[in-house]
This record gives structure tokens, C-alpha cells and sequence, in this order.
DNA sequence: TAGATAGTTAAGAATCTACTTGACTGTAGC
DNA sequence: GCTACAGTCAAGTAGATTCTTAACTATCTA
């Protein structure tokens, strides 16, 4: 598979698991074997590789065999892909905000100045 | 509930499906009722109240009971919170990367500087 | 007040997830 | 070659998720 599209559904289904986005936290740091990302985590080096599994249906992350060791590696894209999609939409809702504030601020000044009086 | 403690958990899973984010993507620009909601989704009403629900448990959408109504709005933390979560993990990622590109330029050019024959 | 509208609730089915254990395979090092 | 290591595969289980339909409850409008 040269470049797999990026399907949100997988990559934020990936994210959500905490034992999975240790092993992401671990693989920014560099490079680790199976056996390494399975150190912090409560469970069975068969789970630990499942989990490894879907990293990698979702590109998340990226593994390559050297020996008997199996290195995984993280890839940027899919990760990049999701927050891009948050920050588009908070960009959006802050946007709608700012006008809301404008106008609110706008109606304000008029009504302050409609009515000048009460001051607390 | 004063103000839930944010689980990224609940949330990147609320993000893991095309019709919730389908649903955030609506509410980006603004209120909206149930049934507005779900109007683009080939689902029941009831369906649509529970991913509703959902939205509402991890705190990425409030909601309001007006007249016989219920109007959603987004609620900025969680959603920041897992945008948060990525950036960290990409800058910690980035910066590895830039550290790494270094040592190779400078290997590149310590290279270049004792084998300055072959150039294709 | 009758009927339409907007949503709620419950129960159930199909599917998915996150594990487990146990048997197995390929590689490394003595 | 033998043994330990690193991982793999298969099967099974408990619980979560995503829908459905059907019956129900408010609220609004004519």
C-alpha cells in the first residue's frame, strides 16, 4: 500500500485508548521494538501487538522487521491529519464567536448609549 | 456536574465517527436543535439522540431543553484538550526530527568535506 | 382540545473492541 | 544443536457501540 488515504474514523479510533496513545508518546520520543512499547503497559505481549496492529491500519504508525525484533516507528500524517481537522473546526467556532463578542459589544455601546444613566 | 474532568478517551472516541464529527461540523456554525442535527444523516431521530448523548457525556457538546426543543452548542475544552494532546506529541516529534536532520547534514558535510570527488 | 411536532425511553440485534490463554515460528547466542 | 527470546496466530470471552423499532411524553398550533 503506497500511500493508504487517511480515514479519521480509524486514526481518532486509534487515539482513543490510552494504552495506545502511550505507546504514540513513547514512539515521539524515537524508534521502539514491540517489547518496549509493552514495558509501561498492564497486559499480555499479544495484546500489545494487537494494539500495534491498529496503529498501523490506520498508518498511524509505520513497523519494519530486523531480526527477531519488530521496530515501529511513528508517521506523521495521519496524526497531522486529525488535528488539522480539529484546528479547522475551532478555528471556525472562534471565528463565529469573535462576531458574536463584535456584535454584542456593538449593541453595548448603543445601548449605553441610549441609556447613559445606571452606572452600578 | 460543575465542570467534568476532560478524558481524552471519551472524547477522541466521540471524534471516531463520521456522523458525530458530521455533527460538530454543523454546530461549528452555531446552535442547533436535534432535529437539525439530523437532517444530513441517513438515521432515526433516536439514533441521532444518542450520538447526541454521546457528545454531551465527554462535554464536547451542551445542551439546553427550550419549549420542546433541545439546542446543542459546542463547548471548546475537550475538543482543545485532544487538539492539545496532538500538538504536544507532533512538536515532541518535530523537534526529534530537526535534531536528527542536524546530525545528518553535519555527517553529510564532515562526509562531503573527506570524499570531495563524486558529484553526479 | 385535537393533532402534529420534537424528542425520549426501552429493548433487542449485529457488530466491534480489548483483552485472555496456549500453541507455534523464526532468530540469536552459547 | 539447544535454549531463550521476540513476536505471531487462533480461538474464545466479556463488554461496549451503533443502530433498529415501538411505545411514550411533552409542547406547540390551529
Amino acid at each position: 500500500m503506497p500511500n493508504q488515504t487517511i480515514d479519521l474514523d480509524r486514526t481518532f479510533q486509534a487515539l482513543a485508548d490510552k494504552s495506545r496513545r502511550t505507546m504514540v508518546e513513547r514512539l515521539t520520543f524515537g524508534p521502539a521494538s514491540v517489547s518496549e512499547l509493552a514495558k509501561p503497559l498492564a497486559m499480555s505481549l499479544a495484546a500489545v501487538v494487537q494494539h500495534v496492529q491498529v496503529l498501523e491500519a490506520c498508518g498511524v504508525v509505520k513497523t519494519e522487521k530486523v531480526g527477531r525484533t519488530r521496530i515501529c516507528r511513528i508517521e506523521s500524517a495521519p496524526i497531522s491529519a486529525a488535528e488539522q481537522w480539529i484546528t479547522d473546526r475551532r478555528r471556525g467556532w472562534e471565528a463565529r464567536l469573535d462576531r458574536l463578542g463584535d456584535i454584542l459589544n456593538e449593541a453595548d455601546i448603543v445601548n449605553a448609549a441610549a441609556t447613559p444613566e445606571e452606572k452600578p
